[in-house]
DNA sequence: ACCTCTTATTGAACGACTGTCAATAGGTAG
DNA sequence: CTACCTATTGACAGTCGTTCAATAAGAGGT
């Protein structure tokens, strides 16, 4: 991997190169592994080149995740069409086989997340945002959900579940199916509203 | 804070000290800007001391969150009378409060668990597993709660959506109140595990 | 083919931090 | 008061993030 010759590129061609690598270097390592010595041996670059590119470490990391959660969201677009019920149950089929999918990755960006950045902590929220955003536009006239402070929260909590029960079930299926879990993820967002706007 | 003078404790004291003063800082900083220069400064002591009781930076935070965690467990123990309903509120009130009360110590807590250390991370579920087990204990007979896979699964997320709620309400109630928010988690694990056990 | 000029790229240097270890001195037992 | 044990220190080596003046790749003009 060491480049004897110095190889010039377009600075587009040396930005979208390095965030690439850093995305691929994510499956492997954890973030905070992803040190600068690190890629700059990988890419066959000095280290002083990070810096032109990206001003810092953080400001290098906050790109690749940035671009981790860019995929994620283009990856587990909705459906337009179908019943509300149905294209809740292809979303959550379509975040089940991403986690799955790129599992080290999806790991390492939520690890980030909570890491302390707040830079890292914005961008994963505004992911989280997006993904349950779309529920709250897929039901037109709010029938199923409400638009109260009390449902925002458990819709919240319901994604932070979601996110809890996919990456515990790819590790531990423990005989669970992937239909099944599909079906509890989508069947459980209705009656904890339900049980929500029981509260007095 | 600068010791001129060099004190000798005991071991035992000298290791107490450390540790409190570590779990005291985490309120103020995150886990990773606990640094060995910081906390050797702040405790007035050689950095090398530190090596001395704590084979690692590691090491330290290790024990230091193992401590956090002790903490929390310990502060939260379940009444052992009442109903069982009764009892999960009063556990989730307990927890909600502790949460609240030593918010940003938690959040390191939670946040060190996820940055991707095993050690910790080890740490951070075995807190949790101590919460959750309660539960099911609370739950003699196994009435409410059927041990089958898919109601452990969901109840491990249930607590990820409790940690979820707690954390993000403490920082935005919205309107919602302390009694409305243990309503609606003590209120939720029923309907969670009853839409589960539905599932075809 | 050669020259020139822009700028992508380098590598040395600095500070902050982790980790190691032989030397030092505080306190206690005798 | 002395001697010994060991808690404690401080200096040193190695790693990593960051800066910046110097260098050379490669395109465009002649």
């Amino acid at each position: 991997m060491t480049q004897s010759v110095r190889t010039r590129l377009s600075p587009a061609e040396r930005r979208e190169q390095l965030l690439d690598l850093g995305v691929r270097l994510l499956a492997t390592r954890s973030l905070d592994e992803l040190s600068i010595d690190l890629l700059a041996e990988e890419a066959g670059i000095s280290r002083g080149l990070l810096y032109h590119y990206f001003g810092s470490k953080h400001d290098f990391r906050e790109a690749v995740v940035r671009r981790a959660a860019d995929d994620l969201i283009a990856q587990t677009a909705p459906p337009v069409d179908g019943e509300p019920e149905e294209r809740l149950l292809v979303s959550m089929a379509a975040y089940l086989d991403y986690v799955v999918a790129n599992y080290e990755g999806y790991l390492s960006l939520v690890k980030g997340a909570a890491s302390g950045n707040a830079a890292l902590r914005a961008i994963y929220e505004e992911a989280r945002a997006a993904l349950t955003d779309r529920i709250f536009r897929e039901d037109a006239g709010n029938q199923i959900l409400p638009d109260t402070p009390a449902v925002r929260l458990v819709v919240r909590g319901w994604s932070a579940m979601t996110e809890e029960l996919v990456l515990t079930w790819k590790v531990e299926p423990n005989g669970v199916t992937r239909e099944e879990l599909i079906g509890i993820l989508a069947g459980s967002l209705r009656p904890l509203v339900e049980a929500t706007l029981l509260q007095p």
